[in-house]
DNA sequence: GGGAAGTAGGCCAGATTCCGTCCCACATCT
DNA sequence: AGATGTGGGACGGAATCTGGCCTACTTCCC
């Protein structure tokens, strides 16, 4: 079988609709016995290539044990690379890596010609709530998730929790995201020890090509060693709210829920913004009242009186 | 080549690192000399293998003219068919319909043991904002996607606008995406005239396996066609709002923004949940007021007294 | 500067594989 | 019953792949 009829049969059966053999014949060049052939050596191979007899049948690509290779179109991978971008911004828990891994592998091989189109498309997006919070920048996580695969040291700016900017040069070790954060466990060469890094608070990161070679991360897990550090690197605050409400799926995937009685329970939730926690609470649309922290219920108190600023007379109650 | 080598070994060259030519042929268990030539055919094929000279040189898979086929682990395969779902419910302008087209492209070929996964991650992540409206669920999406492409007649439940619940049995034609909801436009069967489905009222879709055979649409484009009668379908708010502030990015991918002075704007909008809108005002972090509609201030007037009642005692002017 | 390690590619002989063209069996829809 | 589809065996000639050997050139590190 010649290497590209072998893609080129592969990404026809990932089309979604049934091919009958000389169909494929015909698109391939080739004779429908050889067709034949291919399709049993793809299955050989481990591609589950389903065929429904009759005089209405033909081949498709179905689940199987293992995945196929993809193989998209331009507007797919765009769709995909937009997608993955927002993911980044609001990781998933459980799988925030793999996310930005799969965003590095297909930046670095997409065309530049849709690069500017992801870019655009990726700005359009609205960044739906307040998110309180600076944003992570899509592209400077593919950058420093490449460096780490690819184990070269990077360069970039940093502004410290203080205010200060500094040129830094670090051999990254990990990305680590913890709730709407990303995190770069790395070791900082000037400094000569590991050090943390904010990733909304880095600029420009850039390869600088330098191999580096593997260093024992400091604690075993980088997971757990940033976590154990996080919070002096940013605050967050602690919220105990009581709704009128019984614990729903929503509400669980907010924090931990403890029910009351059949109409109320307690949310202990923790956010790094005010605005966060104030906003998924408000779009549970329940009644609630907050307990803790009294900043929370100060900020509550600011965003009624804009609302009521915004809507002007007062209307008719309905 | 052996066409397993093919894929093996771009699936090596993906991985963003660079794989000297010795370690490639000792994976792929051939000589160096297979292995240059194995390099010089992807080249052959249109693939951008660039390499490195020198003595810490190498083979790595770079941005070309044409997507090269994307070989995922199982990871980051859950994290594409995740970001994907998220991405279908709160789709981006302009590649609606891409990212359903390339998220049904991977669920049929995704192994069942990732689908519960997939499943369970998308019911974990919280639908940031209130959303208002019901969600549309991504798997009735790719179903009907599927369908689309594979031009096989579905079957499914549907809630009309007045309540009451139907058997469907329609020839699908496209999917369209506006705002946030997503609508099937497709040929009833049964009503034998064309029909435009609300896809958050679809309960489960099925594909019958009953191919169908092409049919013109109605008014040529088929998203004019929807768009044209959607309002009948699903009224909208139109809001207008003066905001203190100059245009800014987040401003403008909201609506219309019309430049009043230097520190105020205003913005014509529109949505289909007053929740919707006024999360996004809110968002904004700035004063507004609101113009139109009365239904909106007087929502934001709702909303402020339940923060106010959240809050509790006022707290001190801060 | 020199050595080591890497890519790039020509040449050749032998082994392997591939391809098309015959067959025929069986399933399914009209 | 007929048309149209998949599935697969046999065979011979053609094409291709592979490994080994060679040389030329580039780059990094000691």
């Amino acid at each position: 079988m010649t290497d590209s009829r072998l893609l080129t049969l592969l990404s026809l059966l990932q089309t979604s609709r049934e091919w009958p053999g000389s169909e494929l014949a015909e698109r391939l060049g080739v004779s429908r016995r050889t067709v034949r052939r291919d399709i049993e050596r793809l299955r050989d191979l481990g591609y589950p290539v389903e065929a429904t007899m009759g005089a209405t049948g033909g081949y498709r690509l179905v689940a199987g044990a293992a995945m196929p290779p993809l193989l998209l179109d331009d507007e797919e991978a765009v769709a995909i690379a937009v997608g993955l971008s927002t993911a980044a911004r609001n990781p998933v828990q459980g799988i925030e890596e793999a996310s930005v891994r799969a965003l590095a592998k297909l930046e670095q091989v997409l065309p530049s010609r849709l690069r500017h189109r992801v870019r655009s498309l990726r700005d359009a997006t609205v960044p739906l709530p307040a998110e309180g919070g600076p944003q992570v920048d899509p592209g400077a996580l593919t950058t420093l998730a490449a460096a780490v695969a690819n184990r070269e040291r990077v360069r970039f700016g940093y502004r410290a929790n203080d205010g200060t900017d500094s040129e830094r040069l670090v051999d990254p070790h990990r990305l680590v995201a913890t709730g709407r954060r990303w995190y770069l466990l790395g070791h900082d060469h000037d400094r000569d020890d590991w050090r943390i890094f904010r990733i909304d608070r880095i600029t420009g990161p850039r390869a600088t090509g330098a191999r580096i070679t593997p260093r024992e991360p400091p604690d075993g897990d980088a997971a757990a060693y940033v976590a154990d550090r996080l919070y002096t690197l940013a605050p967050t605050y602690e919220a105990v709210v009581t709704l009128h409400t019984a614990p729903t799926e929503p509400i669980r995937a907010l924090g931990e829920v403890t029910p009351l009685d059949g109409e109320r329970c307690r949310l202990h939730m923790r956010g790094d913004t005010l605005d966060w926690l104030a906003f998924h609470l408000l779009a549970l649309g329940r009644e609630f009242e907050v307990h803790e922290p009294p900043e929370l219920a100060a900020h509550l108190h600011t965003l009624a009186a804009r609302l009521t600023r915004a809507a002007g007379t007062p209307a008719p109650q309905g």
